[in-house]
DNA sequence: TCAAAAGTGTTCCGAATACACCCATGT
DNA sequence: ACATGGGTGTATTCGGAACACTTTTGA
């Protein structure tokens, strides 16, 4: 390294989010459109510039907030990688960090500010190509959701899809929808209910729906996020998806 | 996002690389000596600032060459991670983009050029504290080595710490110094020769060792790089480590 | 009484483990 | 001859897949 302290080029770097739920058995990421050029009236991932003293987790929880009025990251947040910053934005060199959100459903609030209108949209129909997204946010897109599935085998993180409690039908529902395949519902139950430190029961049951009740779990307390902090926990043995 | 196109915070992006090679049975990271501030004389990871129009993967490269006189990138390279940009270097808000690479084991050549004199350091050594990093590099150093461990299972990168023709034995090694265990070698053999796309024989022996001549092996062709990009092919079954 | 979903028991099979054993070389 | 590491065969065990079956509700 020429310590000559030179022109270090400073970047302007951005963070994205993709955010991602199950709502009806279909796997949904968070879009919004663009009010501005470039890309103006194309969908994108919700995101901004990172400013100044800010870190990355921060900035992103951030641009969460001001795009969907959501107070408190609902979910779990994580790095999925940095991509840049040669040739992704007409505009010129931008670095961006994107990030991986697993959330349950949650309102988007944005809807009627000035801020860019944000909805929910079918992973897979963006990913087929149905709907352009700006700059290079459909690979982006892709490179989360290969994340997300094989977060889900070895990681308690299938959770952070679902509220505080939920039954095992419900878990299972989103091992589907990440994954797109269908699962055995027994073996997942004994599997899901066998693992230590995956799920621990609430004794309350559900009612009002078809079929008999189902038991209520929540995550392990092991297996919880401590004070913000993403958990780290593993799933072992993993729950491995169908492969071929 | 405002958009009223303010103070976007411009901030310098460097690139570090966790370069691992294993030796004697030994995973060992390539380290330099700071010759300025800050950290003078401290060890720290190679690296150095992106420079306009340059892509992540390309100036690791770039760093990699100017700090250890290899010209083309001898083994794989990915993107780790991103760290800071707050607080993780007294001068102020530096964003660093972490890479990790496998490689065989190569001689550092720049030990007498006027850059920082480079070489490789037991990695149990550093974990353990013994000696101490420059800026965030330990915290780097320890998810690369995670990123390490689980790269082995499910992908065929573990050859990437061979040269282009190696033994199932030295192979083995791989695995035991990276995961810090020991494997059977009759099991070993068997699950690394029988996986689908991940080994294939060469016809050729070694000769002149102890025992046995062992046949050599090479990557298969379907999980070899290719141009320069890394492989992202997977092995199906994973090749589990032992947990716990 | 029937449909629907939850949950349990059981059988089967393939893969991981442990290890006995043989092979091919250097000394 | 013997030590050293390479490689194969085999019994055991464990976990996943498949599925019959029972349980508990709503309609």
């Amino acid at each position: 390294m020429p310590e000559s302290h030179p022109e270090h080029a400073r970047f302007p770097v951005t963070v994205d989010v993709v955010a991602l739920t199950v709502a009806d058995d279909t796997l949904n990421v968070l879009l919004i459109t663009r009010l501005i050029e470039p890309f103006r009236g194309t969908l994108a991932l919700p995101g901004g510039f990172v400013l100044a003293g800010e870190d990355l987790l921060s900035a992103a929880a951030r641009e969460l907030a001001e795009e969907t009025g959501v107070e408190h990251v609902p979910g779990h947040l994580e790095q999925l990688g940095s991509y840049g910053p040669k040739g992704r934005d007409p505009r010129g060199d931008v670095l961006t960090v994107a990030h991986l959100l697993l959330a349950p459903n949650f309102p988007v609030l944005s809807a009627g500010s000035d801020a860019e209108h944000a909805g929910w949209y079918p992973v897979s129909q963006v990913l087929r190509g149905e709907v352009q997204l700006a700059f290079d946010h459909e690979r982006i897109l892709a490179d989360a959701l290969e994340r997300a599935k094989s977060k889900l085998e070895y990681s308690p993180l299938a959770a952070a899809f679902c509220g505080e409690e939920f039954t095992v039908a419900q878990l299972r529902a989103v091992y589907e929808a990440v994954w797109g395949t269908r699962l055995d519902p027994r073996n997942f139950h004994r599997k899901a209910t066998g693992t230590p430190g995956f799920l621990e029961s609430t004794g309350r049951m559900t009612a009002g729906d078809a079929g008999r009740p189902a038991a209520l779990f929540r995550l392990a307390k092991t297996a919880r996020p401590t004070a913000g902090q993403p958990t780290h926990a593993v799933l072992n043995p993993p729950l491995m998806r169908p492969r071929d």
